[in-house]
DNA sequence: TGCACATATGAACACTTGTTCATATATTAA
DNA sequence: TTAATATATGAACAAGTGTTCATATGTGCA
């Protein structure tokens, strides 16, 4: 796609769009949105209590936290027998309480 | 999925989640991001006048155009030969704007 | 009326994503 | 060391998405 250079605002150029595309697609999903509502609430959880909360099987919460993992929206930590996760970024908070409050 | 509703705030609740990652989900490319921009930036525009901006070809664009409206971001409006596109909902805007300003 | 322009539609197909299953790896406790 | 717990990985497949092509529809002008 080509995108004018008069018309388009600084913070619409190509390769931005591209990566804030790919970040919003992270974000797409209800239960992925539920893993980073969850980590604005609480600064840290481990796989264990994110199950719990959100009553989803093992194996898909691993796939969804390495989706948001490997697109740079969440960060992990060991911590002993446990994998800590959290929001790599407070801008991500920010996204999203803009987003929620922002809804129809 | 099943979300507790001690731990889930008001606004991750499960229908919420699905109807939120539905509009992500649109805004999601980078083609349906850079027609959102242009239409923060211009009230309305028709089909014509993107493709010039966007450099997209008819086709695609009509597509994108649709699946946008389909999900309520933009407004069609008739005027003579023309079918003018605006942004259903100042939000929008404001959620453009909003996750704009927090990208890394 | 007929032509040119503006836009939409639908089929087809490649590509991507979501989910499940089976299994692997790492850590701690007995 | 063995067993149990915590988590990741990878294959497989269904479902969804993006793009292109061919074509349809609608509108205004000559």
């Amino acid at each position: 796609m080509l995108l004018s250079h008069e018309t388009t605002p600084d913070y619409l150029r190509h390769q931005d769009l591209e990566s804030l595309a790919h970040t919003l697609k992270a974000l797409a999903h209800p239960a992925r949105l539920a893993i980073v509502g969850l980590l604005v609430e609480h600064p840290s959880l481990h796989c264990t209590q994110m199950i719990e909360r959100l009553g989803i099987e093992q194996t898909l919460l691993s796939h969804h936290l390495s989706t948001l993992h490997d697109r740079g929206i969440l960060r992990r930590e060991k911590e002993g027998k446990f994998i800590l996760y959290r929001l790599a970024d407070q801008r991500m908070a920010k996204i999203i309480e803009c987003i929620t409050h922002s809804q129809p």
